[in-house]
DNA sequence: CTCCTTTGACCTCGG
DNA sequence: TCCGAGGTCAAAGGA
């Protein structure tokens, strides 16, 4: 699929202003009969309620014309993947993400990049990972982190990746750049996902929900509508039961594989088109994960789009922020994290672990 | 003792 | 050809 994120984003604030509109317009028709005034700026309202319906209608139907993709929008909610790329944007073309400029990564010897993506969760991609080094980067207030299949070895498996976390983040969640180098070519046996953290790879279904179409659309249609939607097929927006559990730590060595993260509750995570924030087990005790978990249904979700028109940060708006007067359209339940103990700072990587402890230099 | 991370040095590429 | 930046290696140290 190839939402790009800037029409996301786009279409979010579109979407969001043309609510507040129809919020304005209610309030005019509610405040009594309207003098000739009031129905021309009644008038006027509508009219550009519609324009915001043609242009919404405009964006998604222009999705196929095979616009480039561009990172303008770091959800820290949803895993926003650019799909394979296999020819890397001119040196010259700079790419918007997060605010930030970002200049592609230059031709290197490694060319054969599969796959891109920005995720609040660099590391619950279902594979381990050795790291086997740390760039500072220009431009870059974080190093970037550079892992190898953990089979690289063992299998031969060229797999690689970088991971650069973000210089802004949305709220307190950093948003990490995940560029994946090489396909695995180590033979992933089925692996029981209590075994996935330690004996090698699971069957790596995908565990996140993408933004497709009908998601998209059905997201939307729920968004002009402000009607319960009867909400996307699990199947389709909720990862796979892989389990994988950070509770599976291996209990002895701190300096384990990449941890994986386990997948989403398919209940909690129904009628929201947006991935959730990944909410891997609390840890146990030495395990240096970062608390994660899930709460309970009464706190706002951090779904994105966020911004409803009423920000273009990609900060990290809770549903009931947005769409308040409608009330949640789906089920927030929201994950979080919790108990982040006061000796890790802010701009430390949401979890980590001994292999990803980012410290950002200055 | 083993395995992994860290980190500085080295290599390669592109301007 | 030079230089800066990014990518990789490998020794050292830690758990």
């Amino acid at each position: 699929m190839a939402f790009g994120l800037e029409a996301i984003e786009q279409l979010s604030q579109e979407l969001a202003g043309g609510y507040n509109l129809n919020a304005r317009l209610l309030t005019l028709l509610r405040g009594g009969p309207l003098d000739g005034r009031g129905q021309e700026r009644a008038e006027g309202m509508s009219q550009e309620v519609s324009r915001v319906f043609m242009v919404s209608l405009f964006m998604l139907n222009s999705r196929e014309s095979g616009r480039p993709v561009v990172d303008t929008m770091a959800s820290p909610a949803a895993t926003i993947t650019e799909g394979s790329i296999d020819e890397r944007a001119p040196a010259k073309d700079m790419r918007v993400c997060g605010g930030e400029e970002v200049t592609p990564p230059r031709k290197g010897r490694e060319n054969e990049v599969t796959k891109k993506e920005i995720t609040a969760s660099p590391h619950s991609d279902g594979y381990q990972w050795r790291k086997y080094g740390q760039k500072n980067i220009q431009k870059w207030k974080f190093a970037r982190c550079y892992y190898k299949c953990m089979f690289s070895h063992d299998r031969g498996c060229r797999a690689k990746k970088m991971v650069q976390q973000q210089n802004s983040s949305c709220g307190d969640r950093p948003m990490f750049h995940v560029t994946y180098v090489h396909e695995h070519n180590c033979q992933r046996e089925a692996v029981s996902p209590g075994e996935a953290t330690r004996s090698g790879h699971f069957n790596p279904q995908p565990q996140r929900a993408e933004l497709d179409d009908d998601t998209m659309a059905s997201c939307l249609a729920m968004v002009i509508g402000g009607a319960a939607p009867a909400g996307p097929s699990s199947s389709s927006l909720s990862p796979p039961p892989v389990g994988a559990s950070p509770s599976d730590h291996d209990g002895g060595r701190t300096s384990s594989p990449l941890d994986v993260s386990t997948g989403l509750d398919v209940e909690t995570s129904r009628g929201s088109p947006f991935d959730r924030l990944n909410a891997p087990a609390a840890p146990s005790s030495s395990s240096s994960l970062l608390p994660v978990e899930a709460i309970s249904s009464s706190d706002p979700a951090v779904y994105m789009p966020a911004g409803g028109g009423l920000s273009t940060s990609t900060d990290v708006i809770a549903m009931d922020d947005i769409y308040f007067p409608c009330g949640p359209l789906f089920s927030p339940v929201a994950a979080r994290p919790i108990g982040r103990s006061d000796d890790v700072p802010m701009d430390v990587a949401m979890f980590t672990d001994t292999t990803s402890a980012w410290t950002p230099y200055s």
